[in-house]
RNA sequence: GGCCCUAUCGUCUAGUCAGGCCUAGGACACCAGGUUUUCAUCCUGGCGACGGGGGUUCGAAUCCCCCUAGGGUCACCA
């Protein structure tokens, strides 16, 4: 019952960038809320930067954001195909119609001519556009010089007057038609470009709405301009605030990541992204920060996004991105996490599923202490290493030696553990309150035993809860370590 | 430079369309405390903004104008 129709076009060029995946999120959210048609066309008219692979990442990297699409390449729809490269006929016929009403016109000029008018016009501090110098010629010249295979190129003849833009996102937008140059509609290599195309697919597919970054809105004109030229409705539109560097210009690689792999590969939780990206321009309730892509989807409105660009802050992005792990299920996080851990070369996969209750142990003692999903394998590494050669962190050694009686205690302290084993209180629990007790027994303060014991046992100056430290390495382990650590501290 | 867009704490933003409920709210960051065997988490508190100037109005962050600043765009790229 609806027609409501909504796309992203990305056009398969490189990366897939941050920006294209919001851009991508607002569109989709704005159909599924609406139970409308989320479309996905690949805008892929320039031959020369376009590549499969490319292609293959933005695909990949959608549908990795939880992103799904009701037509698109791969699994079609009523308006195949969705690679605009595959629509060149629907394209050329068009172009041919649009010069025959007359809203176009051939244009013989040599790209060095106008090379040389940019160039004066510039020169002269003048706006760089198309003189217009093919405009009025004949028909039958026109005819006659494309007949003989002139090389050449089709223009959209912008008439007098205005357009008005209406945005949903900025309210209406005038453009005079004196700002908008006779724009290149085909090229002479007969390939149409961009902005023809656009208008041409979006017509054939019934696109209702198009929601894009504000760097397309000065196109907007020309492309309402051949929507009445071929007498139909333009879609609303809405032009998106950019997402800008800490430089405040768009964002790009001089300010730091641009690429969702980028991200994903640096442990970014899925949920953190699109968290995140639903923050750039956008607020559920000016309160709620946290919110999942269900609540997004049925909050979402276009009418509420922001004028103004976004900053991009790491620091709030990483916060996010910690927040998210720390209220992960940790059979979730041991999940996400494995593939680090197996990159790092301390597990396989296969082994994590051996030892599935002692890997939960062992990532729930990191759960607080990491935003990234990249940052535990340094920070378990301990656990990997040989007991006889930990490896001491500067601080973590300082600390142990800054006991005198560090080897006596140490030693005392093996000896108990394995009393508490014997006793069958070798838990976390009984294991973390009874050395707390066994400190207090002897009149000691906490980190005469604890400071050289972190030390023994994992080489760190800080983490986690040092009765589970005991428990995950075990009484032998633990033992040989304590040993180790008497003989390398003195 | 022309055209277009934008303008609330350092950053993301709520409030602006329907002027009073705003001595402007939340979050990140930062600072200071507290909890904790350490680190981290967590809790509490603090710092901190309506770009400037004119109007309109009893009253303006909210409406109007100017200025300033930032951004986008000026391709046979998308």
């Amino acid at each position: 019952m609806t027609d409501l129709r909504v796309r992203i076009a990305p056009s398969p060029t490189g990366t897939v960038h941050l920006g294209l995946c919001r851009t991508a999120l607002f569109n989709w959210a704005y159909a599924r809320g609406r139970g409308g048609a989320f479309i996905l066309r690949v805008e892929d008219t320039d031959r020369t930067r376009s590549t499969a692979e490319s292609e293959a990442a933005i695909l990949e990297g959608l549908r990795w954001l939880g992103i799904d699409w009701d037509e698109g390449p791969g699994i079609g729809g009523p308006h195949e195909p969705y690679r605009q490269s595959e629509r060149s006929e629907g394209h050329e016929r068009v172009a041919a119609q649009v010069l025959e009403s007359g809203h176009a016109y051939r244009c013989f000029c040599t790209p060095e001519r106008l090379d040389e008018l940019r160039a004066s016009q510039e020169a002269r501090k003048e706006t760089p556009r198309y003189d217009q110098s093919c405009r009025s010629m004949s028909g039958e010249e026109s005819d006659r010089r494309a007949a003989a295979g002139e090389p050449h190129v089709l223009r959209f003849r912008v008439p007098e007057g205005e357009t008005v833009v209406r945005d949903l996102v900025r309210g209406d937008v005038r453009f005079d038609h004196g700002e908008v140059d006779d724009w290149i509609m085909v090229r002479r290599t007969g390939a149409a470009t961009y902005n023809f195309v656009v208008v041409c697919d979006d017509i054939d597919m019934r696109v209702s709405h198009v929601f894009r970054g504000e760097e397309h809105l000065v196109n907007t004109p020309k492309q309402v301009l051949l929507y009445g030229a071929l007498g139909e409705e333009p879609p609303a539109f809405g032009h998106l605030p950019l997402m800008l560097g800490t430089d405040r210009k768009k964002l790009s690689k001089r300010t730091g990541d641009t690429a969702l792999g980028d991200y994903i590969a640096k442990g970014y939780p899925r949920e953190a992204i699109v968290n995140f990206l639903c923050l750039q321009g956008w607020a559920l309730d000016g309160e709620t920060e946290v919110f999942d892509t269900a609540t997004f989807v049925k909050h979402f409105d276009i009418t509420d996004v922001q004028k103004a660009g976004a900053v991009f802050d790491p620091k709030k992005f990483l916060w996010l991105s910690g927040d998210t792990i720390r209220r992960m299920p940790i059979g979730e996080l041991v999940g996400e996490v494995t593939p680090f851990l197996e990159a790092a070369g301390y597990v396989t996969a296969a082994e994590i599923e051996g030892r599935r209750e002692w890997f939960e142990q062992l990532v729930a003692g990191e759960q607080e202490r990491i935003e990234l999903f990249s940052e535990l394998p340094d920070r378990v590494r301990p656990f990997f290493e040989a007991d006889a050669d930990v490896t001491y962190e500067e601080a973590a050694e300082k600390n142990a030696r800054k006991h005198e009686a560090r080897a006596e205690h140490l030693a005392q302290f093996s000896g108990w553990l394995e009393e508490q084993s014997a006793a069958g209180e070798f838990n976390t629990e009984a294991l973390s309150a009874g050395m707390k007790a066994w400190v207090k027994e002897r009149e000691l303060k906490f980190p005469a035993l604890f400071q050289p014991l972190r030390c023994a046992l994992t080489g760190m100056p800080g983490g986690r809860d040092l009765g589970d430290c005991v428990t995950l390495l075990g009484l032998e382990r633990t033992q040989a370590r304590i040993e180790a650590a008497i003989q390398r501290l003195g």
